[in-house]
RNA sequence: GGGCGGUUAGCUCAGUUGGUCAGAGCGUCUGCCUUACAAGCAGAAGGUCAUCCGUUCGAGCCGGAUACCGCCCA
């Protein structure tokens, strides 16, 4: 029999078995007739460059125990699965590997470089279909990766629903957003000073630079005045822009410039002569209060120079080389110009001087290369009539955003929106639909390819090579997967969804912007309700990095501890608005938890399986019952009684909490509850007090006892496996199938499990129990204090209260058990106070009856300090008791529960001050 | 510079509307291989809830200030 069920928990075959099955069987694909209310979440779609990190399982474990949370409560869930294209990061990955290809021998931290660079040069070498051929090799690759390890995790998705975002259709809509937002105006082109990636080639969006605060320099430069003597002085933190001035400018309040504006002064090196200018822009305090103008290297520049009708010189050139206008550094990077520059400058005598000064300066977010401002033609979209109707319905309550100091950092953000710059220069993407009549000058923005111009009927016309950044189909995942814009039936059934689930680091890039886009071409909110989760870093709290090497792969830890422990681990420490500090010790702890939980399936089934057949056959039947009673429990032996209606109260109660817990996205809170529940209540307690029970009935099997005691032992286990199986499916599946069922069933997480019954919840009951644990308890610690361990000593119970006596003889038997004593005595008055008498409670005493002699200084010193507590705690009531504002105003019930509590240390004390007189 | 947050046991963190809320897990210490489980069982120690002021009959919780630490945006 013992070897039918190992003692150890071992998940790896069971996790990897029962995760082919539910994929196999399509177990989560909602049922094609509404048979529920219905729920629906999409996925955020995983990039695929990669595999999946510790954040992806947190975020997948959520999501999956809510997802199975609600199945179970009768809900036509739909999760839809899927993946994004992710276009810079893919493309940097499949250049990367094509420099690889070409030189395999390079070696070393530089290596990756070189491999881009070569890569990027095969890119245009081979050109657009075969690169995006070898992209779309990858995806297949690193996609079907991806899908793997959510397979592995035990993710609840409907995979027949799963999404790219470059499936045809997607990207069919993704062109219509863009051609109506066109259309409306919504989207311009136009040339502006972006962020430019210069390692990626490409224009990046606002939010994909990452500024950082770095020790940097401020030179003071010279610049004479071209007719007279004198100088102005600039300040700059990038002299080598300064071949690209074309004017200088001063604050118009700035008394010491006001006779320099309206003069020329003449560009050092380059001899070019420039204006003056007078700008609001210009901070009189910062530097000399002459500040050079770059129109085309810097944004504040830029409208300086629009403002003054002022030329952009370009001297920098979309590889961080300067330009034919740098005149003497044509060809040189921007920093080994910069070098050659001030040295030229400091030969001339025009540099004044060089202070330290920190500066901010933004690196690109995917190679953190410094990204170079820089005026291009580029595709923008405006963002304040989209944000207007998205920041309305946050702040309506129309989407909810959790926690809530998110919804105001998302309220505050949207509030300072700034338009968007969409277009990449790269290939792998959704090209934008636009084309370009050279003749004319003519743009035609429209889902097909037009034959001819619009304007002129000339023809070819030239195509946009530019890509969409990814989140512009991003935005549009949580209709566009259910066929949008056609009317599908899946689209009115399963949208707007209900609930969305991502990490704070793409509440702006993501979150915010499927707001936005839900809102404009569904007229909708994509979902009601926005969960932001933590971050998981490491047990410093340290972001998890590769370069910090820092990093726990979630396989890893998986393959290691099981896929329930880590998830457990995840959900347990998954606090709202807390980042988690994530530990392989942490995840081994809930391993512990899970071989607790195998091992009391173990001591359940096996002592089942002693039963004679016939009445295993009816305990599966028993197990079928009706939902209204299937959580309550049935009258058996009376020593059992109470144990069972405690534990079924309990029960009741657990799971409410959970249902409230899981409602609100306390995970750490659902987590504990059946925790506590399963290991110090149904474990310790419960499963001990039915032992003898359940071991005597499976060597004799009498009926009349056997049936009821198994039936609640089966029922609590059961629920207890069904409260656990969100957050652990693998393992509960595994025990659910051992136990008797009377029909074949496919998987515990398609039963409905209802809140306990009401009928169940047993304060009296509860309070009992409470009482003999709470007896049980003081006789251990007792025996441990009195180093009497291994005895078996007999005991006095002692009370005034005669119902309380009764009821601890009633379960004196259980009681001996489980303190690990010979014999009751009851004494019907309370205690004399003595050396070992305890007071279990206010009303009841116990003193073990045990031939040792008393340490009398340990024994001193414990009451003692018992005292020293018992008198600090009255003296706070007193306090209160004796401040007439406290019982005038505090509700009648405080002021109560405060006069018993001074009654009972009242009491406590005199007890052990008698105790402390015997002592001497 | 603007915004959001944090400071509770050795460590990681809970503490939902102010009144048994001073808690959990891990770690530490003590005793146990009690036939489900040593990934276990039984017990113990450990905190002026960052500091100060205020509101209140009453503050870990509400308000203000200070110190230190984060994150985001410019």
């Amino acid at each position: 029999m013992d070897n039918e069920i190992a003692k150890v928990y071992s998940p790896a075959e069971i996790e990897l078995r029962w995760s082919r099955t539910w994929v196999e069987k399509k177990l989560y694909r909602p049922p094609d007739t509404p048979s529920g209310p219905r729920f629906a979440l999409s996925l955020p779609p995983p990039n695929i460059t990669g595999s999946l990190h510790m954040g992806h399982m947190l975020e997948h474990t959520e999501i999956d125990t809510l997802m199975r949370w609600r199945r179970m409560r009768g809900e036509d869930v739909l999760w839809l699965p899927g993946m994004d294209h992710a276009s810079i990061a893919t493309q940097m990955i499949v250049e990367v590997e094509l420099g690889r290809e070409a030189l395999p021998h390079l070696e070393g931290p530089d290596a990756k470089s070189s491999w881009r660079r070569e890569g990027q040069r095969r890119r245009r070498e081979m050109g657009y279909e075969q690169f995006i051929e070898r992209c779309w090799k990858w995806k297949e690759e690193s996609g079907g990766t991806i899908h793997k390890q959510m397979e592995r995790m035990g993710t609840s998705c409907d995979w027949t629903r799963e999404r790219f975002t470059m499936d045809p259709a997607y990207s069919g809509a993704v062109a219509d957003v863009f051609v109506r937002l066109y259309d409306e105006g919504l989207i311009y082109r136009g040339k502006y000073i972006v962020n430019w990636c210069p390692r990626c080639g490409t224009a990046v969006s606002d939010l994909e630079v990452a500024h950082e605060e770095r020790p940097g320099k401020l030179w003071h430069i010279r610049y004479p005045f071209a007719e007279g003597s004198g100088y102005l002085t600039a300040a700059t933190t990038r002299p080598e822009t300064m071949l690209g001035d074309t004017a200088l400018a001063v604050s118009p309040s700035d008394d010491r410039y006001r006779s320099a504006v309206g003069r020329r002064v003449v560009l050092p090196i380059l001899k070019r002569e420039i204006p003056v200018v007078a700008d609001e822009a210009v901070d009189p305090q910062f530097g000399t209060g002459v500040v050079k103008v770059t129109p085309a290297h810097d944004p504040n520049d830029f409208e300086i120079s629009k403002r003054h009708n002022l030329p952009a010189i370009e001297v920098i050139d979309e590889q961080a080389f300067m330009t034919a206008a740098a005149g003497p550094y044509q060809g040189l990077d921007r920093y080994k110009a910069r070098e050659r520059l001030l040295a030229d400058l400091a030969k001339e005598g025009l540099l004044d001087k060089t202070e330290d000064y920190a500066l901010s300066v933004g690196a690109c977010q995917r190679c953190k290369t410094v990204v170079e401002p820089r005026l291009s033609e580029q595709w923008f979209m405006k963002m304040q009539p989209l944000a207007a109707p998205a920041i309305r319905a946050v702040e309506q309550g129309r989407i909810r955003i959790v926690p809530e100091n998110c919804r105001k950092i998302y309220l505050d953000w949207m509030a300072h929106i700034h338009d968007w710059c969409i277009s990449r220069q790269l290939w792998w993407g959704h090209r934008i639909p636009a084309w370009f009549c050279d003749a004319c000058g003519e743009v035609i923005v429209r889902r097909e390819a037009p034959e001819a111009c619009s304007r002129c009927k000339s023809s070819p016309l030239r195509a946009e090579t530019d890509v969409l950044d990814t989140w512009f189909s991003s935005a549009l995942w949580p209709f566009a997967t259910l066929g949008w814009p056609e009317e599908t039936v899946d689209l009115a059934r399963f949208y707007p969804n209900d609930l969305m689930i991502m990490g704070f680091d793409i509440l702006f890039f993501w979150g915010a912007r499927m707001i936005m886009m839900g809102l404009k071409f569904t007229a909708q909110e994509p979902f009601r309700e926005l969960y932001v989760h933590a971050l998981v870093r490491d047990a410093e709290r340290q972001k998890m990095s590769k370069t910090k090497g820092n990093v726990l792969d979630p396989l890893e830890v998986t393959e290691k501890f099981g896929t329930d422990a880590v998830r457990f681990a995840l959900a347990i420490s998954a606090a709202p608005g807390t980042d988690i500090a994530f530990s392989v010790t942490k995840v081994a702890s809930y391993r512990a938890f899970a071989n607790k939980i195998w091992n009391a399936g173990r001591f359940i089934l096996m002592n089942l399986m002693k039963l004679p057949r016939p009445v295993q056959a009816r305990l599966a039947d028993a197990l079928e019952t009706p939902a209204e009673t299937r959580y309550e429990p049935v009258a058996g032996a009376a020593r059992d009684r109470l144990a069972d209606a405690w534990i079924f109260s309990r029960l009741h109660t657990v799971t409410r909490e959970m249902d409230r817990a899981l409602a609100e996205f306390r995970f750490h809170e659902a987590a504990s509850a059946i925790y506590h529940f399963f290991w110090h209540e149904l474990c310790d307690w419960y499963l001990e007090w039915v032992k003898p029970g359940i071991t005597r009935t499976a060597a004799t099997s009498e009926l009349p006892e056997t049936l009821p005691a198994w039936t609640n032992l089966l029922r609590v286990f059961n629920a207890s496996l069904h409260l656990l199986h969100p957050l652990m499916p693998f393992i509960t599946e595994e025990l659910w199938h051992r136990l008797p069922h009377a029909r074949p069933q496919a998987s515990i997480s398609l039963q409905r499990f209802d809140l306990v019954s009401e009928r169940a919840a047993n304060p009296i009951a509860e309070k009992q129990f409470q009482v003999i644990q709470e007896l049980v308890v003081a006789a251990r610690n007792a025996k441990a204090e009195e180093g009497l361990e291994t005895a078996r000593p007999s005991a006095q119970v002692a009370s005034e209260d005669l119902r309380l006596l009764e009821l601890c003889r009633e379960h004196q038997e259980a009681i001996l058990r489980l303190a690990g004593l010979a014999a009751l005595n009851f004494e019907r008055q309370r205690m004399p106070a003595g050396p070992g008498v305890v007071a279990v409670s206010p009303s009841l005493d116990l003193r073990l009856l045990a031939e040792k002699t008393v340490d009398r200084d340990a024994e001193r010193a414990r009451l003692l300090k018992e005292l020293g507590r018992a008198e600090q705690h009255l003296n706070s009531i007193e306090a209160q008791l004796n401040n007439a504002e406290f019982v005038r105003r505090a509700p009648p019930e405080v002021v109560r529960g405060a006069k018993e509590r001074r009654a009972e240390l009242l009491e406590l004390i005199r007890k052990i001050k008698e105790s402390l007189e015997r002592l001497e």
